[in-house]
DNA sequence: CGCGCGTTTGACATGACTCAAATGCTGTGG
DNA sequence: CCACAGCATTTGAGTCATGTCAAACGCGCG
């Protein structure tokens, strides 16, 4: 049995199977959102319920023309952007139901790597076609607007966190804020799995992976937390959050 | 004299009179770009060209309701975020013609605090108005689109900064940054003034103020730059280019 | 079953922060 | 217009959190 398949992903009834959106089990938390049937019916049409990808596959590359935004179905994935000496940034995790590419629009290149983190699967949006359908469905156009401004929240709160916090608010804020995106898609928030590795997680958080394990283990020996692997449980979310500030 | 109109501010001309969008200095850096003739009056009649602000008086404040977007006419505006005990860091410095308040669309809450760095003055969008012209007027979605799609793609590149890159590239990077902006407004690439204090520097580059200090003391010495109180010359662009890879 | 990589743990090095103090600039009030 | 008060900036010395290097471990995959 392989990792991948080890730790179950999200939504993984959604991966292998055509599902329209109005069926969809995301439907609540992704784009569609308050659009009425027959725009519904409209959107359904462009969208490209793609092939699955493995492990490591990407699903686009910094520097490639820009096609499509792309909505995690199932699984998740990891974007990085890098200086032109290598070294790179985790710059986001993404979820079933959440957005790729949309920092892609404003020069029509991507300018992230994205890759899959566990066997996934997305539906893909051609832009092009969703611009024109945007034209006659202003709320689809809202519903963009809103995302886009929703990752721009998210990324200030991450410069907050990369500028201002020490390692251990860095972590817990962390984890927090998977909890928090689990629950939301009506997961537990106490117990999960990183389907990242903590080389990713140290990335992401500006820091060293040496700094992480040490952390997931004072953690532990806090009773904060039990981790085995890839599996977390969050055990005093107070504590968790008293460390957030 | 005060300080502040020892550093003129940009585009200081906007500052205090009314200017119709097509007549603006800033029109092709800015949100009507692309409008028709027609469309753009109709844009014209929803702004609001509002009073002017001193230094340190903010624009909005975080956790009140979001009315409307900004665009800065003239000077400039530094955005800030809190942790709840009391830290905060400096998410981004905003020139002539760019927005402020896209990262409050979304809660309609305003989770930033803005305030002026000196003299300056803003066209305020109200944003239910906005979107109103926004049904009639697809151009101006995308416009919207796009400008948050930039932004996004910017702070991705701050992730980047602070979490791997070391004080002497953070500061490179910065400076470099600041250049090209002013550069694609016309104005010199190589001298201009630092409208924001050491401190915001140094805490927006997630650096003590010492170490920016130190830095500039450094730049200097090495000949990479010529700094007076505000007043810096880049003298070699090149290396500080090679600094921030 | 064995190889390889991800993870953990330990020892050490160091870049950047903190504390401290001198200096300079700015805005204010006389 | 000048003098003073207060804040911003610079510079120096010492500390510490986190990174780097190194090695052992163990899980997962072929």
């Amino acid at each position: 049995m392989s990792n991948v398949d080890n730790v179950a992903p999200l939504f993984k009834d959604l991966a292998d199977h055509y599902v329209a959106c109005q069926d969809c089990s995301l439907y609540r938390f992704c784009l569609p959102l308050g659009l009425h049937s027959r725009d519904l019916q409209l959107l359904d049409k462009i969208i490209k319920r793609s092939q699955t990808y493995k492990r490591g596959q990407p699903l686009f590359a910094a520097e490639t023309e820009f096609t499509s935004l792309y909505v995690v179905r199932s699984g998740s994935f990891k974007t990085t952007i890098s200086t032109s000496n290598g070294r790179d940034q985790v710059t986001g995790f993404y979820f079933p139901g959440e957005f790729i590419g949309l920092d892609a629009i404003h020069q029509q290149t991507y300018k992230s790597n994205a890759k899959a983190l566990e066997s996934s699967s997305v539906c893909e949006l051609p832009f092009d076609n969703l611009q024109e359908l945007g034209k006659e469905m202003p709320q689809l156009q809202v519903q963009l607007l809103t995302r886009l401004s929703k990752e721009l929240a998210g990324d200030k709160g991450l410069m907050l966190l990369l500028g201002k916090k020490a390692a251990d608010e860095k972590l817990a804020t962390f984890l927090l804020s998977l909890s928090q995106r689990f629950k939301e898609r009506g997961f537990s928030a106490a117990e999960f799995q990183l389907s990242m590795s903590r080389g990713d997680i140290a990335n992401h958080l500006g820091l060293a992976v040496e700094t992480v394990s040490r952390l997931f283990s004072r953690f532990q020996d806090e009773g904060l937390i039990t981790i085995t692997g890839k599996a977390i449980a969050l055990k005093d979310m107070e504590k968790l959050q008293s460390l957030c500030e």
